[in-house]
RNA sequence: GGCGAGGUAGCUCAGUUGGUUAGAGCACAGGAUUCAUAACCCUGAGGUCCCGGGUUCAAAUCCCGGUCUCGCUACCA
């Protein structure tokens, strides 16, 4: 195996708007907790950095809406974030924050360098701007019809009928979605990273030279994004939350967040060098550094296709990995803080380690089961239940048991102390348990540095109950019965207990990675200094000293009970009711996925009202419209004409069910095309909080064509 | 509809480039034991490898078609 003269290792970064789930530990936090911890152990030259993501839109959208500011909002989540990592053991060499001036200054340095090499495109235009609120609009609040399909509901970024990316100004008859007015034209000049010119490089780099050691599901979405075509993306914004771009022209502008956050790797870096004095320029520039990226499978376009061109560009190095795992659900759903359907990792520190008879060992417990059933293939699913049988049947019944009773028998046969080998009686189990040892490791070191680290860590567990096997067979038990009638007992039982010992030792090591608490505190156990837990010293017997007294024994870990459970489930329960209904009393006409704001709209005068022309329709023919799940295609009789009219109900009713019915249209709408289907007129529906839509009718028949007002 | 990833024991998952009788852990049943957190140890039962075709001496594995789940995307005026 070659060895990479160092290592970067970073964890996505958080963003900075709320709490994080045990899902993001899962995906992210802790496997690259348990890589670092490994490597750092084998005494590799490593730095693992993270930090807070704190620009982007959403952030100061989201202090107008709870009145207060940006700033507060990631002062508020920053220090909670870091400090829930670090309760849960996961160990940064830096937790940085993007709104530090380092980063400002780091991501400006950026920008301006691929500026000066001409890698950028400017492009010059008029865009949006909200007079109401005296700001650009940032294009997801810009809404208007596709110039592509005619879609009239196309986004300032995308449209989402013809799939095309856009650029706001491209927008036909653009509202503002902030104040509901129509946003007036300024000029404005923007960069953009033309991702489409190193689509060669992309095809060579990922689906040549990375087919085979990147994760299936990597590879394939890389695929499906390179084969779809790149285009050119903007790189900065108008905003003003945001490291500002650092050139005269771009005055008011700030980078765009997913240009600036990746960054934000190298700041961290660059503020541990700091810290530590280190040079942080090799970690980023040397080939001979190994860089590795550990995220959720939502990050995998940023970390493999964006990113990727920007450190090529820059004259950085590339990750050589990046291991991003799929999704955690929960008891059977998906994990969703809105919908309350989900475990904070703040809550579960105040419920579980801050409490009576918690403790770090009920980190390592969540650590532990978090890693058993860790989405590396494919998406899991945590259950409250699963956690205790986890929890219960195999780190406290094979693995804590094995170190417990061989405290209790080593205190009560040998006095505590580490009993000296007697080579004369040595036999062939006492070499087997040896050979297993050294197996083990190396099975273990195999599957860390392929980032099988559900599998590594089985094996851990594996060796232990290997130790509860070698006991068994030795019985020390009964020998001591035999001490009188038998003078080579004590001999035998020293055997045991000294292989038995060694093991524990072992297994402090081989579980570090995984389970740091634990395997400090069988330091504290076994008396020794942290340093015994170095990866070179597993396979060894002779990890602890004869005749050295060794602690009373101590409880690694506690059961997990029934009624734990039980309140964790019920208390789940209860969460995404609180929300459900939370959610009814603030948007009655809102489906429960729905998390747009459905409050009243902008107030209206008489005439824009008298602008629509309504009619009452009989619905004589329906059918759905070929490959596409939602729409059906209405024949609609309006008493002078019969119209074709699109809906998107196909989902809510059956095309036959509903002719004949009378409905409510709008008769001087626009025409759309959808699925190549000319559609004249809109039908209006009524939706409940479930998603469930109604037709709005006439309370009786009446004749087709009939006015509304 | 397009793309991506999956479908293997009651549950959670392994199965390397096709190669004897398809594996592990939980859970279950029986036995043994008592040092240990009613833990450990031994034995056992269990599967139409989603379905249907094809290639091959040989298919869980490769190819084609279908189906179901999840994600992205499109579609919901």
């Amino acid at each position: 195996m070659n060895t990479p003269k160092r290592y970067l290792i970073t964890a996505a970064l958080p963003y900075a708007n709320g709490l994080k789930h045990i899902g993001h530990l899962a995906g992210a936090y802790l496997p690259a907790d348990i890589y670092v911890r490994y490597l750092k152990a084998q005494k590799r030259d490593v730095v693992f950095v993270c930090g807070s993501d704190e620009h982007g839109t959403a952030i100061p959208i989201q202090a107008t809406k709870e009145g207060t500011t940006a700033q507060a909002i990631i002062d508020k989540y920053h220090p909670i974030i870091e400090q829930n990592f670090k309760d849960l053991g996961i160990e940064f060499d830096i937790y940085h924050r993007t709104s530090d001036p380092l980063h400002h200054e780091t991501a400006s340095a950026f920008f301006k360098d691929l500026e000066a090499k001409g890698d950028l495109e400017t492009k010059t235009s008029e865009q949006y701007f909200d007079e109401a609120t005296s700001t650009f609009l940032a294009d997801r609040y810009i809404k208007g019809t596709c110039p592509n399909c005619s879609h009239p509901e196309a986004y300032g970024d995308q449209c989402e009928k013809c799939g095309k990316s856009l650029s706001p100004e491209e927008l036909i008859n653009p509202v503002s979605t902030l104040s509901g007015q129509a946003p007036i034209k300024k000029e404005t000049t923007h960069w953009y990273l033309p991702l489409n010119k190193h689509e060669d490089f992309l095809r060579q780099w990922i689906l040549n030279d990375h087919a085979k050691d990147w994760r299936a599901a990597v590879v394939g979405q890389c695929k499906s994004w390179i084969d779809g075509g790149l285009l050119p993306r903007a790189v900065t914004r108008d905003l003003d939350w945001g490291v500002k771009v650092p050139l005269a022209s771009g005055a008011g502008k700030v980078l765009y967040v997913w240009f600036d956050a990746p960054i934000g790797y190298i700041s961290a870096t660059k503020q541990w060098a700091l810290n530590n004095g280190k040079d942080w320029t090799p970690y980023w520039n040397d080939k001979e550094t190994k860089l590795v990226h550990f995220i959720g499978k939502d990050n995998i376009v940023f970390h493999c296709i964006i990113f990727p061109i920007m450190l090529k560009l820059h004259g950085n190095i590339l990750p050589e990995n990046v291991a991003a795992n799929e999704f955690m659900n929960l008891e059977g759903d998906k994990m969703s803080t809105s919908k309350g359907w989900s475990i904070e990792m703040d809550d579960f520190i105040n419920k579980w380690i801050k409490k009576d008879n918690g403790g770090n060992g009920l980190a390592d417990s969540l650590r532990f089961y978090l890693t058993a059933i860790a989405p590396e293939s494919k998406d899991s699913e945590f259950t409250w239940k699963g956690f205790q049988d986890s929890v219960n049947g195999e780190l406290v019944s094979i693995f804590a048991n094995f170190v417990n009773r061989t405290w209790v028998l080593m205190h009560k046969l040998c006095k505590g102390k580490v009993p000296a080998i007697h080579i004369e009686f040595l036999d062939d189990e006492d070499q087997a348990i040896l050979i297993s040892v050294k197996e083990s490791k190396e099975k273990i070191t195999e599957l860390l540095e392929q980032y099988k680290f559900r599998e590594a860590q089985f094996e851990v567990i594996n060796l232990a109950r290997l130790g509860n096997q070698y006991m068994q067979k030795k019985e020390p038990w009964i020998l001591a019965k035999n001490m009188e009638t038998d003078p080579t007992a004590q001999a035998k039982i020293d055997n045991t207990m000294h292989a038995c010992l060694q093991l524990c030792a072992n297994l402090a090591i081989l579980i570090n990675p995984f389970l740091p608490f634990t395997a400090k505190k069988m330091c504290y156990m076994m008396k020794v200094v942290d340093r015994m837990l170095e990866w070179e010293n597993a396979g060894g017997f002779n990890l602890l000293k004869v005749g050295y007294s060794l602690r009373p024994p101590e409880l690694l870990f506690r059961k997990i009970e029934d009624e734990e459970i039980e309140a964790e489930l019920a208390q789940l329960k209860s969460n995404l009711n609180a929300k459900k209904t939370t959610m009814d009393n603030i948007t009655p006409a809102a489906g429960p996925s729905d998390a747009k704001d459905k409050g009243l709209k902008p107030e209206i005068v008489f005439d824009d009202f008298g602008k629509i022309d309504l009619r009452v329709g009989t619905i004589i023919d329906a059918k759905k419209v070929e490959k596409a799940d939602k729409l059906l295609q209405l024949e609609v009789d309006l008493g002078t004409e019969k119209r074709t009219i699109l809906s998107g109900i196909a989902m809510h009713f059956d095309p036959a069910a509903i002719i004949g019915k009378q409905v409510v249209v709008v008769a001087n709408l626009a025409p759309r095309t959808m699925r190549g289907v000319e559609s004249k007129g809109m039908i209006l529906m009524a939706e409940d909080a479930n998603g469930k839509l109604y037709f709005v009718q006439p309370s009786e028949a009446i004749a087709p064509g009939s006015t509304i007002s």
